[in-house]
DNA sequence: AATCCACGGGAACAGCAGGCAG
DNA sequence: CTGCCTGCTGTTCCCGTGGATT
């Protein structure tokens, strides 16, 4: 029933978008000025997540390499790349300079690496740049005239907020792009595009795909997800069609699957601060920390534990409610509406 | 007023991977 | 191959800040 797979994953851009003419047509005269030679200024992508950001700003770059070959696009995502070095390294990666390049390379010399591979133009696109640990990176990149760069991100002031002074002067200008929610019209246009690409003719009803669109709540990713899921289970039966059954079983599975995802891939012990905060419902910090020591052989120290914490708190998986003394964690519930991240 | 608790920045430190000389 | 060196990363130590609490 699945004839391609990858038509159903996140990472999959679409050769031909639905919705989002808009910000496409602002992205790419944003990025214009690379076809004739020029600098780009920096552009943005700001929403929520599964509105498009990452996909629009992949589609759009792939359309100016069609124009002109010879810019070379580096996608640096970082939440994995969240030091300077690593977003220097996943640059010069996807530029094709990196080979020589290894753990021990001074950070200096990345970077004089990157501006000597200055014979074509490059466009970096960070996404999930607010994860970012050393916004200064940003200004080290900006400062090498063939390098030009999308930002994607949530949103626009908690961005701007971690960024420090000159980095923030610098990019105040700049093209920005705001996605908003998709429209259950258009999540289900966008599904039944991807059903069409991935899926066997009739393997699903158009009043299924807007069950799952009223579900994933204009959230594209959990909207294809939901849909991945359930045709993954109903051709692992056999079947050749969706029933109304795999669909209410896929439902509340996408969202707790992105979860599990996640939680699966924290390390140990934020998994395990995880799991008592979780069964707590609501600890305060003391008791956080006693019984997680209670629970692993080798306790980390306090200081890295609040590190840990602040971190997951980033991930949007625990929240710390209240300030200083009175001050308690607790879990964000996977299916909370609306989210701040 | 003194103490406690929590937070987070910054420096120091340890572990590790890879280069390189012998 | 071995041992030393370099430099990134994660962890820890130290400490100032600020709001409770006694």
């Amino acid at each position: 029933m699945i004839v391609d797979e990858r038509v159903l994953s996140e990472a999959f851009v679409p050769s031909e978008v639905v919705h989002r003419h808009e910000e496409i047509s602002l992205l790419s005269e944003a990025v214009e000025p690379l076809v004739s030679g020029g600098r780009a200024d920096p552009a943005f992508c700001f929403g929520p997540t599964g509105v498009g950001k990452t996909c629009i700003a992949r589609y759009t770059m792939d359309r100016l390499t069609e124009k002109r070959p010879a810019i070379r696009v580096a996608y640096v995502n970082c939440w994995q790349a969240y030091t300077r070095y690593r977003v220097l390294y996943s640059l010069l990666e996807t530029v094709d300079r990196a080979y020589d390049v290894h753990r021990s390379t001074a950070k200096d010399e990345l970077f004089g690496r990157l501006r000597s591979a200055d014979d074509a133009p490059i466009v970096a696109i960070l996404d999930e740049v607010d994860q970012l640990e050393e916004s200064a990176v940003l200004y080290d990149i900006h400062r090498l005239p063939h390098v030009s760069v999308v930002l994607v991100a949530n949103r626009e002031e908690e961005l701007f907020a971690r960024f420090d002074d000159r980095v923030r002067s610098r990019f105040r200008a700049g093209t920005r792009v705001s996605f908003d929610r998709y429209g259950a019209d258009e999540l289900v246009a966008i599904l039944a595009e991807r059903a069409r690409q991935g899926l066997e003719p009739d393997s699903v009803s158009d009043r299924q795909l807007r069950r799952i669109a009223d579900a994933a709540a204009g959230d594209a990713r959990v909207a294809i997800g939901i849909l991945r899921s359930a045709a993954t289970r109903a051709s692992g039966r056999g079947a050749d069609h969706l029933t109304d059954e795999l669909l209410d079983a896929a439902i509340p599975d996408a969202r707790r699957a992105i979860r599990r995802k996640t939680l699966e891939n924290l390390p140990d012990h934020q998994r395990i601060l995880y799991d008592v905060i979780d069964e707590h419902g609501e600890i305060d910090p003391g008791g956080l920390y006693e019984a997680y020591e209670n629970r692993v052989e080798t306790p980390k120290t306090r200081r890295t534990v609040r590190n840990y914490l602040t971190k997951m708190a980033h991930y949007d998986l625990v929240e710390a409610v209240g300030e200083n003394r009175g001050r308690t964690y607790q879990v964000i519930e996977p299916n909370a509406r609306e989210r701040t991240h």
